[in-house]
DNA sequence: GATTCTGTTACGATTATTGTAACAATTAAA
DNA sequence: TTTAATTGTTACAATAATCGTAACAGAATC
C-alpha cells in the first residue's frame, strides 16, 4: 500500500458508515471493504470518533456510527481529526551562521507552508461527506 | 532528516542561488547551506534545470544560478519541477463488487484529490521566489 | 460467565526517501 | 595536452515513516 493514506481511508470509512444499512457496522465489515487490517481501521476509528464525527459502543454487539449528519461533516474536520501529514515537509539542517539564507530560510519557508496550507484547508472546507456519498452514490 | 523535504529543499536552493554574490555557485557550496549532501543536490538541481527555472555549466569552473528572475518564478513552478508529492495519497485496495462504496469510491476520493491540489496549487502560484528572497532578506 | 465488540499497545514488515559512492562527460586552467 | 574541478547520472545502502499483525484489557450483551 502506498504512504501516507490515512486521509483517504478516514473518508472511505466514513463513506462506509454514511452508506451502510441502518448506519452502524464493525470495523471488521469496513475493514473488508477498505481492504485493510480491521486493527487499522479501528485505530482510524478511534481518532475520528475522537473528533467528534463517529459514535461507537463498545462491547457485544458494539459498532460504528457516524456521529453527525452526512452534511454538517466537512473533509477539513476529517483531515484535522486524523492528522494526516501536512502539505510539505521542512527540512531539518543546521544553519550555517555565516550564511544569511541558511538562517533565515527557515521562518520564510514557515511562511510559505502556511499559505500552502490554508489553500489546501480553504478547498477541504468546502467539501463535506454529504458530496462525496452522493458522489460515490451517483 | 524527516521525509518530503525535496520541495523544501528546492526552495532553499533557488533563494541561496538568488542571493549569493555572483549569481552563481556550486553544488558544494549549496550543499553546505541546506545541509545534505551534495549529490542530493545535484539531483535536485538537475530537476529544477530541466524544468528551466536554473542553468548550470558544466566542466571546470561549472556552476549553477537562476535561469529567470526571482519575479518570474512562482513556487508552483518549483513544486512541480522537483515532483513532489500530491496532497494526499489514494489507498489501494480491490473493491469489493459486493459493496458499492468499494466500488465508487476511489473516483469520488479523485475528484476531492483534484480539488484539494487545486486549493494547494493556487496558493502556491501566488508566491514567487522574490517574495521568498525578501522574506529572508529582512 | 461466555462471547463479541472497541481501544490500545508493541513490534515486525514494508515502502519511500535520503545519503553515499562511484564514474562518465565536460570544460577551464595549468 | 594534461590536469583538475565541476555537473549529470546511476546503483546501492542507510534511514525513517507507514502499515500489518498480534495480543490483550475493558465493556456490554447474551
Amino acid at each position: 500500500m502506498a504512504l501516507n493514506t490515512q486521509f483517504s481511508i478516514a473518508v472511505h470509512l466514513l463513506v462506509g458508515l454514511g452508506c451502510v444499512e441502518g448506519g452502524t457496522t464493525t470495523s471488521g465489515h469496513l475493514a473488508e471493504s477498505v481492504n485493510t487490517s480491521a486493527s487499522f481501521v479501528r485505530r482510524t476509528l478511534a481518532k475520528l470518533s475522537k473528533a467528534g464525527l463517529v459514535e461507537t459502543t463498545t462491547g457485544k454487539s458494539g459498532a460504528c456510527g457516524l456521529a453527525k449528519k452526512p452534511e454538517r461533516i466537512s473533509l477539513l474536520e476529517v483531515y484535522r481529526a486524523v492528522d494526516a501529514p501536512e502539505a510539505f515537509a521542512i527540512h531539518a539542517y543546521a544553519p550555517q551562521k555565516v550564511c544569511a539564507v541558511s538562517c533565515n530560510i527557515k521562518a520564510a519557508l514557515e511562511n510559505v507552508l502556511a499559505k500552502t496550507q490554508q489553500g489546501m484547508e480553504a478547498s477541504l472546507s468546502k467539501i463535506t461527506l454529504a458530496d462525496v456519498i452522493a458522489d460515490v452514490r451517483r
